[in-house]
DNA sequence: CCCGCTCCTGCAACCGATTACGCTGCCGTT
DNA sequence: AACGGCAGCGTAATCGGTTGCAGGAGCGGG
């Protein structure tokens, strides 16, 4: 069953019928008939690779992840590939497992399959592998990780502005001694959210020492591993802020495995808002980040560099927002520190 | 850069870059040799659109899936798609979100890309669309829902063997007044988990009223709303087991939130063993679906029939497992029920 | 009535690989 | 020396579409 038959039974050429598949030309509406008949008749659908061969467009876009098993991504590459599917596209997904080396598998799997655009949301990238996208006149949209240029586009997560509500809402409840479990320190945005931190409590006049900040690894036995240190200390913090929601689940964990509760004896607050978050016990105070919109933006960038003929990349803002839940509480005692 | 200018440059025809390409016929060690230095030099990579169409074999499994979202499925994806590309197979991934008419788009989408052969993980399956991929060939390998036959294989998971060891684990425990919070009964694989429920209750001689069965939509609210009715119940469960993981930590969140502790008051055990089940608080019980060996078993029995022409398909059984964590405990009051 | 323009349609080249088929040259047999 | 067999390689058809170009029909204006 191919285009041929179709246009046989049809009484017309390939070429009409493909121009009545794609819409491109307009057709008599007896021929279009005729055509869509014998389509339906026929069962008929395009081969997607005669396709891509012929016009250069594979209609398929690429979505590198870390790992889809961190549930921070998966909504991402739902949403996406909803979009995507509504505007014909598909979407080939590859995961780094965060090791930059099979970045290099990635991008040459992208390169094979000839995707129209690729959608870069891991750290784990080679400058050089960047170029051989861009060579190819690849666009790319990055997350939090690249610069706007020539097919490029960037959505800049505004992480400052979630980690300053985080603090701000811990401050208005008494706490001073405030922890912060960060992400890998190589890891770009992980770095950006420590700073953040940092400069955040500067502003308000808070000084804390350098082991309040531990380091942890995004995963929940990160989180678990740095609070256990935190709770050792002579002087534990009264709240503890995390990099990432999996870390705070394992600042739960390791709050509720020394005997402590959440959030009466220590206050909790996560970042990323994934899904399950509200429904730990108790439901997790976390910045939401807006991972519906960063896959809408990340499609319509691609999409706009690559069917719309936009060649300049464009730097998306999205912002972020406190989700107050329950395990955020006015600290212990009553005893407010002085401002 | 093309198959043509490696063959230009390689002083040979454009036969002989893809046997080297693809190792299918043997070559000249001194023809491979230059063979080999123009791709080099050339940075050439075939394109496997054209492969595709000169072939008739995408290299790409298509595996449809209810819902990325749902942790039960990256794990899935991850697997499947690691082994796929160690295999140089590509996977293409589809939701049908849980909604019957999304399959269709679902099947075309895996019919255009001329996929060698499709996972489907999902209960929303309409007959006649394996049909359609069926007449054309297409291999297929179910989860739990299809039945071998020629170029359909089948995962069997046994559903029974793991809720058996849960309920002889909550009897052990003294429990006799154990409720169940079921999936949805229009999907197969919940009402196999109630009906086991059910038989290994019965077994045990153990009687419960029509209301312990509560049905729940496998997601935290639903597990969480039949908790709720269950705890009106003036003669309340002092055990629940959870048709999955996502339905347990509904059960969890309602015991919570009603002030009562578990396992103290009431012991909860889930199904799947999801990652995030040993960090809830407390740590779940649950019985483990082996994830990794369902990627494995259906990317064999796609791979066996797509590339070495087995012809009839396998049924594949995993089996489940029970892992205690610290959400299930004994009986309270010490009044163990007679046995 | 004829010209010119627009709109629809067909022809055929082309996209970049695979592969059936056949040719060449070398080797071992007889 | 003649010949069969085989390994290695090239030629060209093929996969199933897209698309530039040109031909022809139909229509309005002069």
């Amino acid at each position: 069953m191919n285009i041929r038959e179709v246009a046989k039974r049809a009484g017309v050429s390939t070429a009409t019928v493909s121009r009545v598949v794609n819409g491109t030309v307009p057709v008599t509406s007896r021929t279009e008939r005729r055509v869509r008949e014998a389509i339906k008749t026929l069962g008929y659908f395009p081969n997607s690779h005669a396709r891509t061969l012929g016009s250069g467009k594979s209609h398929m876009y690429g979505l590198i992840i870390s790992d889809i098993t961190n549930p921070f991504f998966p909504d991402i590459a739902k949403g996406f590939e909803r979009i995507a599917v509504e505007h014909g596209q598909e979407l080939l997904i590859a995961n780094t497992d965060y090791q930059p080396q099979r970045m290099q598998v990635c991008v040459r799997r992208m390169l094979e399959r000839k995707v129209d655009g690729v959608a870069i949301m891991t750290s784990e990238m080679d400058p050089k592998l960047v170029q051989l996208l861009n060579k190819r006149g690849i666009p790319i949209v990055f997350l939090d990780t690249g610069k706007v240029g020539r097919m490029t586009s960037n959505i800049f997560i505004d992480y400052d502005g979630g980690i300053e509500l985080a603090i701000d809402h811990l401050v208005s409840l008494g706490h001073r001694r405030i922890a912060f479990v960060s992400g890998p320190q190589s890891l770009p945005s992980a770095k950006t959210r420590t700073d953040a931190f940092l400069r955040s409590l500067k502003k308000r006049g808070i000084k804390i020492g350098p082991e309040y900040i531990v380091t942890g690894d995004h995963h929940i036995d990160g989180g678990k591993a740095a609070t256990e240190k935190l709770l050792k200390l002579p002087n534990p913090p009264t709240a503890v802020l995390a990099s990432n929601d999996l870390s705070a689940i394992g600042v739960m964990g390791a709050v509720h495995e020394a005997g402590l509760r959440v959030p009466e004896d220590i206050s909790v607050v996560g970042f990323d808002d994934i899904e399950l978050s509200s429904f730990l016990y108790p439901p997790l105070s976390t910045v939401h980040v807006p991972r519906a919109e960063i896959a809408s933006r990340a499609f319509t960038a691609l999409y706009n560099a690559s069917h719309k003929g936009v060649d300049h990349g464009v730097e998306y803002r999205v912002s972020t927002e406190l989700i107050v839940r329950q395990s955020t509480a006015a600290v212990k005692n009553g005893a407010l520190a002085k401002p």
